[in-house]
DNA sequence: TGTACATCAGTGAACGCGCGTTCACTGATGTAC
DNA sequence: TGTACATCAGTGAACGCGCGTTCACTGATGTAC
C-alpha cells in the first residue's frame, strides 16, 4: 500500500474516515455522523468513502467495532488478569474512565441490539464477556461465575452510563474512581449485614 | 378545556403530540422523532405542535420527563417500600421490564447530560434516587447506604443496559426475571467468599 | 527498461427526500357588556 | 339572550439545508510481456 501523494490517491482513505467519524463522534455527537461529513473531514469527495464503506451503518458498525477494540486493550492495560477486589476495582475504574472519555463512541457501541451480521461486533462483546468471567472466577472462586460475571458486568456497565448521563459526580477524575471503588466495594460487602442463609443458594457446595 | 371538535381546533394537541411521539419512537427509534412526523401522526399540519412545543427539544425534554414518571410508577407498583432482598429484586425487575418494553423511550430517557435547565428531569431523576436509597436504608441497616444505592442503581440501570443492548438473554420474561434476580442476589452473597477483614470498612461502627 | 492495458480509487454533478423553522393568515372560542 | 371583539390554536406556502445515494467519468497505479 503505497503512501498518500497528496492528490488523488488518499493512501489509506478506510483509516483516514474512521478517524474522521471519530472526531465528528466527539464533537457533534453520534447525529452528527454523516457519510458526507466524513469525507468532508478527510478532505475527499462526498463519494469517495463508498469505495470503502457500503452505506453509512457499515461506517457506524466499523467505527464501534474499533470501539470495542480499544475497550478490550484499556481494561488489559488496567490489569491484565486480575484477580482481587482491588484489581477488579482498577479494571472497573479504566472502563468507566474509557466511556467518559469517548462518550459518544460508547454510546454507539452500546446504541443498537448487537446484529448477529456482524461477527466483529458479535465477537468483541463475546471478548469482553469472557474477560470479566475470568476476573470473577478468581477472584471468587466459591461462587457461581455466571450469575456473578453478569452482575459485575452490569455493574460497571450502569456505573459507565450514570456517569455519562450525569446522574453521578464526574467533575474531577478522583471523585469518579472514588464512586466507582466504593460501588465495587459495596459489592464485596453488602451481604456482611444479612444473614448467611441467604447466601448459601448462591454459594457453590465445595466452597 | 373543550372536547375536539373534530375540525380545526383539536382539543389537546399537546397530549396528542406526546402520543404521538411515543408511538413513533417505538416504531423507528429516536432517528424518526421529528416535529413533521409528530404532526402528520397527530393529523395536524407541520407547524401546529409549536402552538405547544418551542422546538423539536421541547418535545423530547417532554417526551423523557414522562417517561420518567412513568418509571417512578412503575418501580412504585413493583413494591411500594421495598424492604428485603425478594422485595428488591422484584423492583429490580420492574426497572428491567421497563426498559425492555419501551428501548426508544429509555434510551432518549437516558440519552443526554440532565440539563440543569429542566428541572422537571433532574426532579424527576433525583425522585429516582432518594427511591434507591429508601430501599437500600431499608434493606441494609448496617450498611453505609451512599455507596450502597449507587451500587443498586448502577446494578440495575446495567442489566437494563445489557439487556436492552442484546448482551443478555431475552427471549422471554421470565429468562429476565431470573436473570435479574440472580444478579440482585449475588450483590448480597458475593462477600461471603470473601474473608470478612475485605468487609471491615464498609460496614457501620455500630451494626 | 519500456510500453499497453486492466484495475483501482478517486471526482463532481445530480436526484429526491425529509427536516426545522418563519411567516402571514384564518377559523374557532370565550368573555365583557 | 345577543353582539363585538380579543385571544387562541390551528393552516399552508415557502425558505434553505444537509443528507444518502446513483452515475458516468478520470487520474493514478501496478502488472505482464
Amino acid at each position: 500500500m503505497s503512501q498518500a501523494s497528496g492528490t488523488y490517491h488518499h493512501g489509506d482513505l478506510r483509516a483516514a474516515c474512521l478517524r474522521a467519524a471519530r472526531e465528528l463522534l466527539e464533537e457533534d455527537g453520534s447525529a452528527g455522523l454523516s457519510l458526507r461529513a466524513v469525507a468532508r473531514r478527510a478532505g475527499v469527495s462526498a463519494t469517495a468513502p463508498y469505495r470503502h464503506f457500503a452505506d453509512r451503518d457499515a461506517l457506524v458498525s466499523a467505527v464501534a467495532a474499533q470501539g470495542y477494540r480499544e475497550l478490550a486493550e484499556h481494561l488489559a492495560a488496567a490489569h491484565p488478569s486480575p484477580s482481587t477486589p482491588d484489581e477488579l476495582a482498577a479494571v472497573a475504574v479504566a472502563y468507566v474512565r474509557f466511556a467518559l472519555e469517548r462518550p459518544a463512541l460508547f454510546r454507539v457501541m452500546f446504541a443498537e441490539p448487537c446484529d448477529p451480521d456482524s461477527e466483529e461486533r458479535v465477537g468483541a462483546t463475546t471478548a469482553i464477556s469472557e474477560y470479566v468471567r475470568g476476573i470473577v472466577r478468581r477472584t471468587f472462586p466459591g461462587v457461581d461465575p455466571d450469575a456473578l460475571s453478569t452482575t459485575v458486568w452490569a455493574l460497571v456497565h450502569g456505573l459507565a452510563f450514570l456517569h455519562l448521563d450525569g446522574k453521578l459526580d464526574t467533575s474531577t477524575p478522583e471523585a469518579v474512581a472514588g464512586q466507582v471503588r466504593a460501588a465495587v466495594h459495596a459489592l464485596f460487602t453488602a451481604s456482611a449485614a444479612l444473614s448467611p442463609t441467604t447466601a448459601a443458594p448462591y454459594v457453590r457446595a465445595e466452597a
